[in-house]
Order: structure tokens, then C-alpha cells, then sequence
DNA sequence: CGTGCACTTGACAGCTGTCAATGCCGGTGG
DNA sequence: CCACCGGCATTGACAGCTGTCAAGTGCACG
């Protein structure tokens, strides 16, 4: 399904809400982060995409791009047309599920930060988020430890859960003296996975990729 | 698709979060709420399903049911196997493409939903959850006007925002103090529309059902 | 060495949660 | 028909979390 590259810097934006049709992207290399931009001017961070995630999927379903996303870091996208989306459904039913399962897998992961982000204080959303994040870095890397690179600033993660830069800075500084976390310019380490845990009060999730219904691959897949 | 029917009474739940394979459903009468509990016992509702809504998908790609859902009313459900859904996939490319499509329609609520939770002030959240419960009521019903019914109780409207109970009635009635709105007991009635959207501060959607990418329907649906 | 950006901190006002009590309404049993 | 009851809505007082404004610090980069 891929197409052409797209090779963009920190900062510049990969689609724009408001845009005509969106776009379609699969994220290879970098971290990029979608957001949404109220009326106010406030921006509400969704979503960490990172490399192997699928960039401008909710957008399909509406006339105007839903999202701006931007790129955090340096960036490599592969393009992927609405056209090579629609032949995947007609000749490859199995990937045309598994790319809807995966749909489903974030539509959990924005349950859960919906969820966290309700929860009242600052302090639970932070635990989630930054528990979230360790859990997708490890996933794409499983031998990372406890202490990983993350090219967000403060100003992103306060975007994230929805508080002010000020605020999570001082919630920053209570977890630090508790020694829940280390956190340097860009690089957090998780010192009390456990607390965190407990902090953030989500359930664990198990994913299911063996799904049973799935069309077998044999069917109409290639050619 | 529709295998059996369940019928449920108010409060009854359909599934419960951490359930075993969590079953599929299609809402044919009444409302519903999925939810998520934390471990401090608080819950977050996630998302109000109204009669066409498919119920379970994101917890399609769990091994455990990811939320619970309740019935908000009188409930009657058509109950759908997986493997019909993977026979979908198979034999009904365009219907499976517009499935997939449906669930973006999901996520962008949930991202629209996800933003006004985050919103700092909760008359913010309160004016974009109205909104969008009563443009999901007129979707089904195109000339119920201002005025709708609603079976949420103050307390599952909380849940929804991420606020308490009694937050929730103090800037309510501020909003009844500025001719915002009325609310009876179960019913609800937009005054002021436009102030509400401003309020609000999030952007129209306007949803793209016919995309030209979707595969035809002559391909392989039904024989 | 100067500049700019991100991070940090303090003071204060305002929004929100908690606790508690009261009122309202529909349904139930006598 | 009436008294009672339970769930839901409403209100007040108070503490605590969070936003705003403003200033200061430290580090990376030219």
C-alpha cells in the first residue's frame, strides 16, 4: 500500500483541521502528536503517534480534516491514497480486519485517556499518560527498561490532560519528591511503576491479535 | 447479520469491564452508557449509545471487555457473533469499509468528547455534551426540534464530564439563570443555541458517508 | 558571550470536590 | 385516599485543587 515519502522537521504540521480531504499517512519514523483546536485558541492534544501508527484514519469519515497533527520530532510518513485504503477491503479481507481491530485498539487507548483525563486531579492523569507512553515506547522496543526519550515538553504534556503548564510542573515536582519518576529535559525514567500504577487506577489492557474470526489469509489476499 | 435478541431493563448491564470474550451488539431500541471504572471505585462514562449504534467494538481487540455497559432504558439488542463479522469482511467488502467507517465516525466523537472534557471549566464540557446528545437525537429523529428527552440522570451527566453531582447542578443552574437552556427532569430544551456553541468551542463535523474510495457494492456482497 | 526557549517558582483568585442537610417527586403498601 | 419511602435534585459551607499573572532560573545554540 505505500506510496511516496514525506520527510518533515519538528514542528512542522502534517495535515491542518479544517483541510479539505485528509490525508493518510502510516507513521515510520519520529513521534508526531494530534490535536485538536478550540474556538477559544486553547489545543487540546489527542493522541502520541508513533512509528507504525496510522496518522489521518478518524478523518475519513468527515468532509473536513478532524485533527491538525504536528510533528514532534523529525519525521518520515508513508503515503497511503483513499484508493489503495478501498482495494485493501476488496482483496485482502483479513488485513482489511486487522486494520479495523486496530482501529478498535485505539478507540481503547482514547477510552482510557478520556478516562484519565476526567479523573479530578492532575496527579492520576499524569501517573496514566506517562504509564500509557512507557507501554507504547516498550512495546515497540520490549528491552527499553524504565527509562526512555520523549520529545515532548512540558507545554505538550500539560495539552495531553488537559491542565496548565504551571500546574503540571508543580505536580511534576510532587511526584519527583516522592520518587515516583526522573524526569530530565527529554528523557523520563519510571522509578515506582507500581505506585504510578495505582496512581492512575486504569485496568491493565491485554490485546487480542489471534482473533479467531478473522478471515483467514489464504482467502483473496494478493492477486 | 442479527442473530438473537436481549432485552434489558433500566440499570440492568449488557457487559462488564474485565468480562471474558465480550459479546457484539446492535442497539435496535433505547439508550445506553459504556463506562470504565477506576480502582478507587469512581466511574467514567464514556460514551451515550443510541438505537443503531453497534455496541462492543473497541472491545473486540481485548481479551477482556475494556468497558461496561448499562441501560439507560428499556433496551432491545440483536446479538452479533464475531465470526458473522468476520463473514462480513469476507463476503461484504463495501459493508465492511463502511463499518471501519463507522468507527472513525466513533473516534472523532470520542476526540470531540476527549477535548471538551479537557476544557478547564466545566460549563464548557456541560454546553459541548448537550450538543452533541442533541444532534444525536435529531440524526435519528430530523424534526424533534429543541426540545428532546433524555433519560440521564445528573448524576451518569457528571460521570460523563468528569465532575461531581453537585458541581454539575451549581453550573447548571447558572446556565438556566442565562436562558442557555431548561431541563426537567428527564427532558431537555436548547434556548440558546448559538451561545451554547460558543461555549461549546469545538468545530462543526460534517460527516462524509459516500466516499468515493469505498469499494462498489456489486463486488461480492451477497452472492 | 548574548539570546531565546523551556523550565521553575510565588502569590493570589477562582473553580471544583467534599460533606451534609433539605426539598421534591413518583411509587408502594396500608 | 393517604402515609411512607427511596431515588434524585438542590443548596450551603468550607477546604483544596487549578488557572492566571508575573518573575526568575538554567540550558542549548549561534
Amino acid at each position: 500500500m505505500g506510496g511516496g515519502r514525506r520527510y518533515l522537521k519538528r514542528g512542522e504540521f502534517i495535515c491542518n483541521e479544517g483541510d479539505a480531504p485528509a490525508g493518510l499517512y502510516l507513521l515510520l519514523d519520529g513521534w508526531a502528536a494530534s490535536s485538536l483546536t478550540f474556538a477559544s485558541g486553547a489545543r487540546q492534544l489527542l493522541k502520541i503517534h508513533l512509528p507504525g501508527d496510522m496518522i489521518g484514519m478518524p478523518s475519513l469519515a468527515l468532509q473536513q480534516a478532524g485533527d491538525s497533527v504536528v510533528a514532534l520530532t523529525q519525521v518520515e510518513l508513508s503515503v497511503i491514497s483513499r484508493q489503495s485504503l478501498g482495494q485493501l477491503f476488496e482483496r485482502s479481507p483479513r488485513l482489511a480486519a486487522i486494520l479495523f481491530l486496530i482501529s478498535q485498539e485505539e478507540r481503547v487507548a482514547g477510552m482510557d485517556r478520556l478516562a484519565s483525563i476526567g479523573a479530578t486531579e492532575a496527579v492520576h492523569s499524569l501517573a496514566a499518560l506517562l504509564l500509557h507512553i512507557h507501554d507504547r515506547v516498550r512495546r515497540s522496543d520490549p528491552d527499553i527498561g524504565d527509562s526512555f526519550d520523549m520529545p515532548l515538553s512540558q507545554d505538550d504534556i500539560a495539552d495531553l490532560i488537559g491542565i496548565t503548564t504551571v500546574h503540571l510542573n508543580r505536580t511534576l515536582q510532587h511526584m519527583r519528591g516522592d520518587g515516583l519518576l526522573a524526569w530530565t529535559r527529554h528523557r523520563v525514567t519510571i522509578l515506582k511503576r507500581g505506585a504510578l500504577h495505582d496512581l492512575a487506577g486504569l485496568p491493565a489492557r491485554i490485546l487480542d491479535r489471534d482473533a479467531d474470526w478473522l478471515p483467514r489469509s489464504s482467502d483473496r489476499r494478493e492477486r
